[in-house]
Formats: structure tokens, sequence, C-alpha cells
DNA sequence: GCTTCCATGTAATAGGTTACATGATTTG
DNA sequence: CAAATCATGTAACCTATTACATGGAAGC
């Protein structure tokens, strides 16, 4: 079994009911935005197939000053469902990483891409941490802060590595350069704690 | 630019020549294992496509007691585009975690399934860290060492984070209801196989 | 006045997985 | 003797992204 956006919403309207729209900001923004996203375009088909095979229902809500709403709420069958599919054993994760990629390719790249490579990428983990810490709310399950903090440990990691590891890759390879102290040039071992 | 299967292909076979079958091999056990992979399904048809744009070329090597074997090298236009390649900005990382998923809905299990769960990430992760120091060698290049390191630092993280924070989703919730019956309605599940 | 937020949906397209099809050889 | 390894490829299928289509209201 996959992960797919429709497990993903009827797990999210588990938690509570919630619009099309709403799902989409809350997988962005909300507490397991460092591992789920979905567009708008497999949202949307996807809460109308739920709704054909009952799992869930849908009531439409006429709004002021804004458009309608259709607001999405689990029924019985769809938390059995749910329930049901939290017993089999969850898929491998997928990771792909088009930054890392680019890094395993430095010496092909010149020093100035390579920093700004890595700069950018600090600064978006740091922007992540920012909205895991937004979302750390008192009223999250116990589930959902280990999930949360497991999000935050590897982005506090993935920032020191980046900052510890980063003159491995910015350091000048083969130059023919005029004397430069400073070649500090730890072997990168794999196991170094500190 | 996505990272698509024909672009790790390409940066492959700019380190060393390969078959199809060795790229996949690659994929799943080199240094960069932690974050690519593909199937035979999409490194063929990448391959054969990469050849028609002139990127790499083909030489097939007829072998003694072993299927034939179609290595493909990168030619000077194919290093050329990877060049290009990596002087864009790289997409960001897609990341989908079944496990997380399922961990945030830790209340709709049974404790022993938590901790099962548990118990198979910390070694499904011991046995990724263990393809990494294998792969380890001296031969890789500053920025495949970089990457393979920061492989490591994520695993090391992460092992530590399930085990110092398990209890958190582990310790049984007050429950209202004692014995809950099941009801065997034959919903329609999500996705059941097997 | 421009941009962002609210709100839903479809169609074209891209990209990939899985299963199928084949078959010799080596290892346990 | 069964299983894994080596080796290539296709076809059916699935899923998701992007762009398109629409439009009012609120904030800057």
């Amino acid at each position: 079994m996959t992960l797919d956006v429709r497990t993903m919403c009827l797990g999210a309207l588990s938690e509570a009911e919630a619009s099309g729209y709403e799902l989409q900001k809350n997988f962005k923004e909300g507490p397991l935005a460092h591992f789920l996203e979905a567009s708008y375009g497999s949202i949307y088909p996807a809460l109308t197939r739920l709704t054909e095979e009952g799992l869930v229902t849908c009531s439409e809500q006429t709004q002021e000053g804004r458009p309608d709403k259709k607001v999405y709420s689990i029924t019985p069958q769809g938390q059995d469902a749910l329930e049901v599919a939290l017993r089999a054993l969850p898929a491998e994760d997928r990771f792909r990483s088009e930054f890392l990629f680019f890094m395993s390719f430095s010496e092909l790249m010149d020093a100035g891409q390579v920093s700004r490579l890595i700069d950018d990428r600090i600064n978006t983990v740091l922007g992540k941490q920012a909205i895991l810490e937004e979302s750390n709310r008192e009223d999250l399950t116990p589930g959902q802060k280990f999930v949360l903090g497991y999000g935050h440990a590897m982005m506090k990691a993935s920032l020191k590595y980046l900052q510890d590891n980063r003159h491995l890759v910015e350091v000048p390879q083969m130059r023919p350069a005029p004397a430069q102290k400073n070649n500090g040039i730890t072997s990168p071992s794999l196991n170094q704690d500190q």
C-alpha cells in the first residue's frame, strides 16, 4: 500500500471536518508538513472518490463574503477503513532530493554555486522549522507531537550537518592555488560525533 | 526541473560507464542510496531516450556465462547537458513517509502495533546505515562523501529520536471505553491487498 | 491598485511502478 | 533443487503535478 492523497485526506478528516481548501493548507502548514504535501488537483478528486465510496460525507455551506464551501466529514465506515489501513505494514518512505543529487556533483560546479545552494538550503530548512514550531500546539495528539518532534529533530540534524561540513565541498578542489593556509580538510569520516 | 530518472542516469554515467542493471544496483546500494531509487521500468526507457538524444552512447558486450550487456557511456554533449542542469536551482525535496503518517494516528492503534512499527523502523534504518557504511570508500568524490555523510547524520538523528521518544506513543493513553466490539462491517477498505 | 486569500474543479501531461515476458548461471 | 543473480525490455496502470478556468473580498 502506498500513502496516497486519498488516505491522507481520510486521515485528516478523522481529526476534524474540513474543506478541500483547508486540507491543503493543513498539509502544508500543519504538524505533518514536513512529509505531507498535496496539490488541489489531487485533493479534490480524492474527496469526490471518498464521498462516492461512502467514507466521507459532504455538506455544502454558503458563506457571506466568501465562496461557498464544501465541508467533508468522516463516516463510521470511513473511520473503520482508516483503522483497518493502520493495521497494515507501512510502505517504505519515498525520499528524493535534488539538492543532494546536485551536491554529489559539487566538483562540476563552481564554488559560488555550491555556497549559494547550501545557503538556500539552510534558509529553506529554517523556514520549515518555523512552520513546525508554529503548529506545535497543546491540542495535538501524542502521535502528532511525536511526528512533529521527529521532523524537528531531522531539521536540526540537517542544519548542523550543513554548517559543520560545508567546507568539505566548499574548499576549492584541485587548484594550482598559491599558499592557502588553513587547509583543514578533516577526513570526512562517517562517524564523527562530538 | 525535477530530478527524474533520466537525469539520475546521466549523472551516474558521468562517474562511470554502466549498464542499466548496474545503474539500478548503484542507486540502491551506492553512496546516494538514501535518496535515490529507480525501477528497471524507468531506467531502461530513460537510457533509450538518452541515447536517442545523443547524451550517452551504448556498446553491446557479449559475456560468457552471463546475458549480454549494454554498457552506456556519457558523451561530451551529455557531460555538457549535466553541467548545464547543475547550474539551475534544485527543486524541493520530495519526502513522503507512510511510517510517520501511521505514527500520527498512534491513538488509533493498539500498543503492540505501535511498538512493532517502531522496532521495524529502527531495523530498516540500521539496515540503510549499513549500506551507506559499506559504500564509503576512499575513491568517492568530496561531493559524494558530503552527501553520504549527510545521509548518515540523518539516520543517526532518526535512530536517536526514535529511541529517546518512543515512550511518547507507547505509553497507553487514558482510554475511556474498555471493550470495543468488533462489528464486522464490510466496509470498502482502503487498498486492501494480499 | 495590486496582491493575496478564499474556494472549487477539470484536463492535459508527466512520471513513475508493477507485472509480465524470457532465460542462463551461480550459489546455498 | 530452489533461490538468487545477472540481464533487458514492454505494456498496463496509477498517481500526481501543472496549467487552465472562474471570481469575489480583504489587506497592503
